[in-house]
DNA sequence: ATTTATTTGTTCACATTGTCAACTAAATTT
DNA sequence: AAATTTAGTTGACAATGTGAACAAATAAAT
C-alpha cells in the first residue's frame, strides 16, 4: 500500500506535523461507504452494459418491474418505497412503463387518489428474462467467493442496510427540525 | 422451463413466497445487485446529508479529495482511474475544486500533455475532516455487525470488486474493441 | 356539517452523475 | 517526417436524484 505521509511535505505541510509517524491518517481504501460506491457503480455499469442493448429499458426502469413482480398490486407510492425512488421519480417511470405496455394501471375502489399498478404478461415476461439475466451476472461477480461465503455476504448486507435505514430516518427527522441551527458549527 | 402461474407472481404475498413446492419464481430481493443498489443509495444519501450542508462540497467532490489524498501527486488520468471514474467527468471536478483552493495543479516535467494534481493545505484539511466523519457515519451504519463481522464483509467487498472489475472489462472489450475506457477500477 | 389538515399522485424546476464524441496539443511509433 | 496514440478539455445529452407546488380525494378537528 502506498502511503501518503512520505508526500506530506510537498503538499505544503503548515500544520508542523508532530514527529510520530505513527499516527495513522484516515485512509478512505479503508471506508466501507467507499467500497460500497465503487463495486455499485460497478455493478451499474455491468448491468447497463448487458441490458440496455438487448431490452431496451434502463436498469432503473427494470428494477421498477422486478419490484413490482414480486408486490403484486400496489398503489404507486408502495412501489416507490420497495424501489428506493422517490413518488416523483416512480410517477414518471411508471407512466413510461405504462406507455410501453409493461405495466398497467387501476383505479383503486377503496381510495380515489391512489392507483392500483400490475405487470402486464409482458411486463412479467420481461421481469423474468431480465432477472435470470441479472442473476447469471451477480453469479459472474460472486465467482470468487464459495457459496457459504455468498451467503454471508448477502446476510451482512441485509443486515447492515436495516440499520442504515434506521440511522438515515434519524437524521432527516433530526436535520429538518434544526434548520436554522446548521450555519456556523465550526 | 419455470413457468409459475401468474396469480402467485401477482399476489403480492411475500411471506409465502418460499413457501411454494413448485419451481421458485426469481425474486429482485434475493439478487446481491439490487441489495448493494440500495444500500449505496442509501449511503449516499447519508453522506450527502451530513457533509454537504456543513462543508459545500458534493459526494463526489470529496471522494476525488480523498483518494488524492493517498495518492500524493498524480496526473489526472490517474486520479481518475482511482476515483472510478471517467477522465471528463474528472477534468470538470478536479477544474472546480482548483477554483476553490482545494487541489493544485503543476506542469509536468516529464510529459508536457499531463498535469501533476495534488491537494492543498485547505484540500488536505477538509479531507481530512470528512474522512473523519465519514468514519463516523460508517460506524453507525455498521454498529449492528462486530467487530469481526465488519472485517469479513470488507474483505469480501475487496473481493468481489476485484472480479466484478475484472468481469466488467471482459465484457467491455467483448462488446466493442475499439472503445476502450482506462478505467481500471483497482 | 363545515372547516382544516393530510395524503396520493402529477408535474415543474433544477442539481448531480454518467456516457460518449470531437477536439488540441504533446508524445510515441513507424 | 508522417501516422498513430495518449492526456486533458470541452460540448452535448441521457439518466438519476431532490424538493416544491399543485389538484383531487380523504381524514381529522371543531
Amino acid at each position: 500500500m502506498r502511503n501518503r505521509d512520505e508526500l506530506e511535505a510537498k503538499s505544503g505541510n503548515y500544520f508542523e506535523r508532530h514527529a510520530s509517524d505513527t499516527a495513522k491518517e484516515a485512509d478512505i481504501r479503508d471506508l466501507f461507504s467507499f467500497q460500497l460506491q465503487r463495486l455499485a457503480g460497478l455493478s451499474t455499469r455491468i448491468a447497463a452494459l448487458s441490458i440496455r442493448p438487448k431490452y431496451g429499458v434502463t436498469p432503473r426502469e427494470w428494477r421498477v418491474l422486478a419490484v413490482l413482480k414480486y408486490l403484486g398490486e400496489v398503489p404507486l407510492q408502495e412501489l416507490a418505497k420497495h424501489s428506493g425512488l422517490l413518488k416523483s421519480q416512480m410517477s414518471r417511470t411508471v407512466s413510461t412503463m405504462i406507455e410501453r405496455g409493461y405495466i398497467a394501471k387501476t383505479a383503486n375502489p377503496d381510495d380515489g387518489r391512489s392507483i392500483l399498478l400490475t405487470l402486464s404478461p409482458e411486463g412479467l415476461d420481461l421481469s423474468r428474462k431480465i432477472l435470470d439475466d441479472s442473476f447469471q451476472r451477480n453469479e459472474e461477480m460472486l465467482s470468487t467467493l464459495s457459496h457459504a461465503e455468498q451467503q454471508i455476504l448477502v446476510e451482512l448486507l441485509r443486515r447492515v442496510t436495516r440499520t442504515s435505514s434506521k440511522y438515515y430516518h434519524e437524521l432527516r427527522s433530526s436535520a429538518s427540525q434544526s434548520d436554522l441551527r446548521s450555519m456556523e458549527e465550526e
